[in-house]
RNA sequence: GCGAGGGUGGCGGAACUGGUAGACGCACCGGAUUUAGGAUCCGGCGGUUUGUCCGUGGGGGUUCAAGUCCCCCCUCUCGCACCA
């Protein structure tokens, strides 16, 4: 009769398995339900982020169930990636071999955790079956011009071998292994993610209050769109012009230096047969190895050199200097900025160091004069425009719409948009991965595989080098090959797909896992996509999230994915859990702050360490793992354990909430229907509407002490025990979602055949919730000075009057006016009284 | 600097539309049970000069009533960061 997860957790696992209960269906008139989380990388061992993830997703899961709908709940495995070749590497085996070894654990960890996966779903994207349409996809981008080869300099990762995307820098570093990335140039492949940054800025505006605000925020700064001008400034003595971009236009007239990046192309001509060349080309040489890392804006000073030419400001026809400086970006705008030191902080910080002019062009709001002579700081807020020619008197706003018409009727300039946003780089110079399906023929050019030819395999028979370079550019068995279109002899393209370009669509390809005719049955994708509620990490606000946005709206202009019939956007909600920290720091091997799943289950039980994960915090947010609070969850399981099997035999076996009587002789019993159908209210709207489940279950451990309090008391009256056996049904279903195991047992010993997994969620009545006494609160002047007990009905009058006879607001208004007396229906009644 | 989210008992955290601050859990204390310990059940648990005041980072304000709304400030975490 002790409890023993350990017995019954996978005796149901096997239950829910041969019933097939978590099998979705297509058909049948049910609403659909899309529950997903971000899938794991098979790194050998789950962790407690993974357990926390899935735990909050199979709640909802479960819930969903309940409520009636068909829920898609499905799980796979990212599989490609840099760590399999470096155990390979390490350990003599073969990444293919150590993956589907880690996939076969961790598939069995999650089983004993009894998460409720539709199993016969289950995918690994390294399985060409998945890649094959992977690479469908990345001809059409190449037929589309989506998918294109360019030279340039590149983040190169030197321990990963690898070039990575601007999104995998962190702070110069390699997001995975924390080298220093290096500056190549290279000539690689790219996604013309850049073509669709309008449109993924601005669908973003359909995800307000349905993702975090932050995540939201995070997408938009990384796409990061500018509205503005190009100028075009002649330079003397050159037939060359340099053209700025510029969000100010209106201060064009305060502009009285060029500033030029380092890496800017047209510096090379300029610098040529200058006094100093050798100084300037040294200069150039500093600022472009300039370490990037450990570098704060605010704290270091500008640094430029005056380049000894000059151009012309088109407006006010006065000579500018050229100057290169160190905090002009190559990569943003043209490498290129008018320097207007009035207006614009790093121009002013630049401009005094070297001593530039300073005019000022705009006189803000609330200001009446503004000298440069006494300026400290820049002034970068908008105003009226002043000095400014034929403009002198506009406002800002205005300004700038008369000066780009200017620019734009006298050929200086136009109106632009510019974007942070750069176009993503899929190429890796690494073998885990997808096979990029294209081929080199001399006489051709770079032509993609014939689509009856995929999917391009990786090969299984080599091993990853030792020093990690790939080993498919070393083999010929693998890049000869013919030329799909002359037949000639040709070379395969030895790159692979950056890994964050399958986990892109994964989730479209769980509607239909299994089709060998197609990536997707436009049927079954229209049927379930969206996802109704995506869940994982915050770490991929950006990168995979922006990513599989891109994709989906990709695959739908390309016609693979009904467009009427499948929204923009791939993730309806999106949760973003919080992380398992341990002692206030993220877990981690290196610190040995770890807790393992698989050694928690054994000693508790997978429901103790999934209730634990929900009941510790709210979803978002991180929470400590401490020994005590999973001590404190495994000892409300017991508790309800043995209330259960305590009351087996004495209580009736009901069918739903609430089926006690509404009449209980007892007023114990009363109590315990009314909080019965309270808490039936509280955890739906807790895990349903604010996906708060610590709340949900510490009404329902509520509940159970309630009914530990009055059992005694009502387990012999008859309307006693079916209001008892009501409540006990009623917590075993509330619970399901969280401890499925514990409660399907309890349920089976309480001689019940209808199984949990197959239950409705419970329905309160809005009657039941009210009893036929109510408390009000007695306040004098706000403050709390007493309780009344009044029949519910009770008139608005009696109430007042009960209350200013209760002693306690007696002994506080002796001596007083009373002035007012405020009544807060079914709450309180406050005395104002002075 | 910009953006987002926090700051409530010894701790994790509740308080949803302004209406009993501290639900639930942990830790701790007491009682019952027990040879004992553990476990369990019951009770207590913000501070205090103990029947009274003070308490939600600090200071002002609105209100009959403020953790909640408004203004100013401090502080912590995360993200972005010389983006013109």
């Amino acid at each position: 009769m002790k409890y023993n997860p350990q017995e019954i957790e996978v005796k149901w696992q096997q239950f829910w398995e041969e019933s097939k209960f978590f099998h979705c269906s297509e058909t049948g008139d049910k609403p659909k339900y899309y529950c997903l989380e971000m899938f794991p990388y098979p790194s050998g061992k789950i962790h407690m982020g993974h357990v926390r993830n899935y735990s909050i997703a199979d709640v909802l899961a479960h819930f969903r169930r309940m409520q009636g709908y068909n829920v898609l709940h499905p799980i796979g495995w990212d599989a490609f990636g840099l760590p399999a070749e470096n155990a390979a590497v390490k350990n003599g085996t073969h990444p293919a071999t150590w993956t589907y070894a880690n996939i076969a654990d961790m598939r069995d960890q999650l089983k004993r955790l009894g998460f409720s996966y539709d199993w016969r779903r289950e995918l690994a994207t390294c399985d060409p079956e998945y890649y094959r349409w992977e690479q469908l996809f990345l001809i059409k981008f190449l037929e589309k011009g989506l998918l294109f080869r360019k030279k340039a300099f590149q983040n190169w990762c030197p321990t990963c071998n690898t070039v990575l995307a601007n999104e995998q820098v962190e702070d110069g570093l390699c997001w995975r292994c924390e080298s220093a990335v290096e500056q190549k140039e290279l000539t690689q492949w790219f996604l013309r993610i850049t073509d669709y940054a309008d449109e993924l800025l601005d669908d973003l505006d359909t995800l307000e209050d349905k993702w975090p605000e932050r995540v939201i925020t995070m997408q938009r700064n990384w796409i990061g769109k500018s509205v503005g001008a190009e100028i075009r400034f002649a330079v003397q003595g050159s037939a060359e012009t340099i053209t700025v971009f510029t969000t100010r236009q209106d201060t064009i007239y305060g502009a009285t230096f060029l500033s030029l990046a380092a890496a800017h192309p047209l510096l090379d001509e300029l610098v040529s047969g200058a006094a100093n060349e050798a100084d300037l080309r040294a200069f150039i040489t500093t600022l472009l190895n300039a370490d990037k890392r450990e570098y704060s804006p605010e704290l270091a000073e500008k640094r430029g050199m005056f380049t000894g030419r000059y151009c012309l400001n088109p407006f006010t026809g006065e000579r500018m200097p050229i100057w290169i400086a160190d905090f002009v970006l190559s990569g943003y705008g043209t490498g290129a900025v008018m320097g207007v030191p009035a207006h614009d902080q790093r121009d002013f910080e630049f401009a005094r160091k070297y001593s530039l002019p300073v005019r000022v062009v705009i006189r803000p709001d609330g200001m009446e004069t503004l000298a440069p002579e006494t300026m400290t700081a820049a002034v970068p807020e908008a105003g009226i425009m002043v000095n400014s020619g034929e403009f002198s008197g506009l406002r800002s706003e205005e300004g700038k719409l008369r000066i780009a018409d200017y620019l734009e009727k006298n050929g200086l300039g136009k109106r632009t948009v510019t974007r942070r946003l750069r176009d993503w780089n899929v190429s890796r110079q690494r073998y885990w991965g997808t096979p990029i399906p294209v081929v080199y023929c001399d006489r051709c050019g770079i032509v993609p595989e014939k689509e009856e030819n995929l999917p391009v395999r990786l090969p299984l028979d080599m091993l990853t080098r030792p020093d990690g370079r790939s080993p498919l550019p070393d083999s010929p068995e693998f890049y000869r090959c013919s030329c799909p279109r002359c037949g000639g002899e040709a070379r395969r393209e030895t790159d692979t797909l950056d890994t964050f370009v399958e986990s892109s669509w994964y989730f479209a390809r769980y509607t239909d896992p299994r089709n060998s005719a197609a990536a997707f049955d436009p049927d079954k994708i229209a049927y379930w996509m969206p996802v109704d509620h995506y869940i994982g990490g915050v770490e991929h606000a950006v990168m995979h999230l922006l990513y599989a946005r891109f994709f989906l709206k990709v695959l739908r202009d390309f016609g693979f994915i009904p467009e009427s019939r499948v929204p923009r956007e791939p993730f309806c909600k999106l949760l973003t859990q919080g992380m398992v920290l341990m002692g206030g720091k993220k877990m981690s091997k290196s610190k040995g702050n770890t807790v393992d799943p698989s050694e928690m289950i054994g000693k508790y039980g997978a429901d103790t360490v999934r209730l634990f994960c929900l009941f510790a915090a709210p979803p978002e947010r991180d929470f400590d793992w401490t020994a005590s609070g999973i001590e404190g969850a495994f000892r409300f399981i017991s508790r309800l354990w043995r209330l259960a099997v305590g009351l087996a035999g004495t209580v009736p076996v009901v069918a739903a909430c609430g089926s006690g009587p509404e009449h209980a002789v007892l007023p114990q019993a009363r109590e315990l229907r009314r909080k019965e159908h309270a808490v039936v209210k509280k955890a739906g709207e807790d895990i349903a509407v604010r996906f708060q489940f610590n709340t949900a279950i510490a009404s329902v451990m509520e509940l159970v002490n309630l009914m530990y309090l009055v059992k005694d008391d009502i387990a012999d009256d008859e309307g006693g025990k079916t209001v008892l056996g009501s409540a006990l049904f009623t917590v075993l279903t509330l619970l399901f979602p969280f401890t499925p195991h514990l409660c399907e047992e309890l349920r089976l010993r309480l001689g019940s055949p209808a199984t949990l997994a197959e239950s409705r969620w419970p329905v309160y009545s809005e009657s039941a919730l009210l009893l036929d006494m109510m408390t009000i609160v007695v306040q004098v002047n706000g403050k709390l000075r007493g309780k009344i007990d009044v029949p519910v009905d009770e008139g608005e009058e009696a109430i007042k009057s009960a209350a200013l006879a209760d002693a306690g607001v007696q002994k506080h208004i002796a001596g007083l006016a009373v002035k007012k007396v405020v009544y807060v229906p079914r709450k309180l009644v406050n005395v104002v009284a002075g």
